[in-house]
RNA sequence: GGCCCUGUAGCUCAGUGGUAAGAGCACCCGGCUCAUAACCGGCGAGACGCAGGUUCGAAUCCUGCCAGGGCUACCA
């Protein structure tokens, strides 16, 4: 089974930032967690390059748009390896390769009669050369930038026939219903379709920096279209010697923001389908990170998150953790510093490292590191039962926080089984030893186990941790308790996972 | 203007018709010693935003109101 995956692609003009991490984190649990499925899995991520503002900032920067979105650009790429996401492909809307397909792709919408020439109608400013939307334009109709006032004006562009996809789009979300995902976003989206489809300008005129229209040279096309081609273009050319497009499209799921829903389960489908193109399988929109305050993150605020601040104190599981397990995937949510030194502390060190330190060194102390071949014990077995498919189930829906914490509840199920069997007790009393053999057995299968399923999100972690328990095995068949106890496994003890901060 | 979301314990939240409303964190008390002074147990007199309504029964459905946030088509 194939699966294909997606982020957005960010705009170059920006900084990198938390939201960008986010986005980037959660796709790549689920790549991961796919990949370890089995599945033949796809991670796509890269930059939007063309438009407008590049080409504007690029100018007043002194560079031509291409050095400035080269420049950019290698400021999101060396994000990911900071935040241990490794997609497959980092595709640039700048690529000659990307350009054609678009080309390619726009080109068969228009033989297909879906593109016409009119008229697009707004306020255009004559000192910026450029058009201004609705709801930037100052008070009685003037410029933002320069307060002067803006003049109705005509210009001549090609248009996507939108309005011919109503019905279409319609059956879409009627028979898939999982096509939008979660429900709120569905819903507004949906809501959005029932108030009927306009068309779409689909080109520019007044500009050069973006993939030029094939029937029409003095035109390029509006940034939007190329940037959604993206998904569809990168698996013509991400290999060397193969074309991946029968391979994965579609695509199994576009991870965005809300701030683009309407780009994605409108347009996108719509622009798809009048190329003649399977549309994606699902698009699910991931909520807002908010500062610690609830409100919007914002430099004069103060109140931001730089994901490279928690990567750099905590590194980067911690801020894959904390990012999956403090807020509601799929809502928005707040986040600050203390909140993850919280979890850090309370969860990575205290529930998850130190039960993996305590098994380790228990084994160590009490059987020489050795507990292979024991039996596990059936009580604690049978509360792990499930769990696997439970976990998988809830990724398969994008509960990214809810399979964690079906997880965690393991995590700390194990701690209070050190409790409750006393295995410092067992190891006094000759007569209990192999009660004590079936403790450390069943500790070890489940912290190995719980491993295999916090991997996705933890990678680095739990690496260390199963190679520390003599099961480097990160299979999902691998993640049901009781599929190692019979196997061979020398411990090794390991430094503390998440070792606490000095004070 | 229209549409939508949120409002539950000190904090962050889960809980969409049914036994005495839950979790984590924080606080306090107790236990243990394998472990990163970690872990385990105990401890909540909460008007489930306010006011009505539907129902045998509502945090959960409906209406109105209050507070916060979002969307309302070509900025990405």
């Amino acid at each position: 089974m194939s699966f294909y995956i997606t982020t957005s692609i960010s705009y170059v003009n920006g900084q990198p930032h938390l939201g960008h991490a986010y986005e980037a984190i959660a796709t790549d649990v689920l790549a991961r967690h796919h990949r370890q499925r089995s599945d033949d899995t796809f991670f796509l991520t890269g930059t939007d390059e063309h438009g407008e503002p590049v080409a504007d900032a690029a100018k007043a920067n002194g560079y031509e748009p291409r050095e400035w979105a080269d420049l950019n650009a290698e400021k999101f790429k060396a994000l990911l390896p900071e935040l241990g996401v490794e997609p497959d492909f980092f595709i640039r809307t700048s690529d000659p390769q990307h350009e054609q397909k678009v080309q390619d792709v726009l080109q068969r919408v228009y033989d297909n009669g879906y593109v016409y020439k009119g008229t697009y109608t707004g306020w255009y400013c004559p000192r910026c050369a450029d058009f201004k939307v609705e709801n930037e334009i100052l008070e009685g109709n003037r410029c933002p930038i320069h307060e002067i006032e803006l003049t109705k004006e005509n210009e001549e562009n090609y248009f996507f026939k939108l309005s011919a996809f109503q019905s279409q789009l319609e059956a879409l979300f009627a028979e898939n219903q999982g096509f939008v995902g979660p429900p709120r976003a569905r819903n507004e989206a949906e809501a959005f379709l029932a108030g009927g489809l306009q068309d779409v300008s689909l080109t520019r005129a007044k500009l050069t920096w973006g993939v030029q229209v094939p029937w029409d040279h003095s035109h390029v096309f509006y940034v939007w279209f190329d940037a959604l081609l993206n998904y569809y273009t990168a698996l013509s050319y991400a290999r060397a010697n193969a074309d991946l497009t029968e391979r994965y499209w579609p695509a199994s799921v576009h991870m965005i923001g809300k701030d683009i829903l309407k780009f994605h389960t409108i347009y996108w489908p719509a622009l798809l389908l009048a190329a003649g193109l399977e549309p994606p399988k699902g698009v699910f929109v991931h909520g807002f990170l908010q500062g610690a305050d609830g409100r919007k993150m914002s430099k004069s605020l103060g109140n931001g998150l730089d994901p490279l601040d928690v990567t750099e104190r905590f590194g980067a599981d911690a801020l894959r953790f904390f990012l999956l397990r403090e807020v509601q995937f799929g809502s928005d949510g707040p986040v600050g510093m203390d909140a993850v030194a919280n979890r850090y502390s309370a969860e990575l060190a205290n529930d998850y490292g130190n039960l993996a330190s305590r098994t380790l060194a228990m084994i160590a102390r009490y059987r020489d590191s050795d507990v292979s071949s024991r039996a596990t014990d059936p009580e604690l077995a049978a509360e792990f039962t499930g769990l696997p498919a439970t976990v998988s189930a809830a990724l398969d829906a994008v509960d990214l926080t809810g399979g964690l914490d079906q997880i965690w509840q393991r995590v700390r199920r194990l701690n209070r089984y050190v409790e409750e069997q006393r295995p410092w007790e067992l190891a006094r009393d000759e007569a209990a030893a192999a009660r004590l053999d079936t403790v450390l057995a069943s500790l070890h299968e489940g912290v190995r186990s719980l491993s295999v399923l916090l991997y996705p999100f933890i990678p680095a972690a739990t690496a260390k941790v199963l190679a520390a328990l003599g099961t480097p095995d990160t299979d999902y068949s691998a993640a049901a308790f009781g599929t190692h106890a019979a196997a061979t496994a020398r411990v090794e003890k390991i430094p503390p996972l998440f070792p606490k901060e000095p004070d």
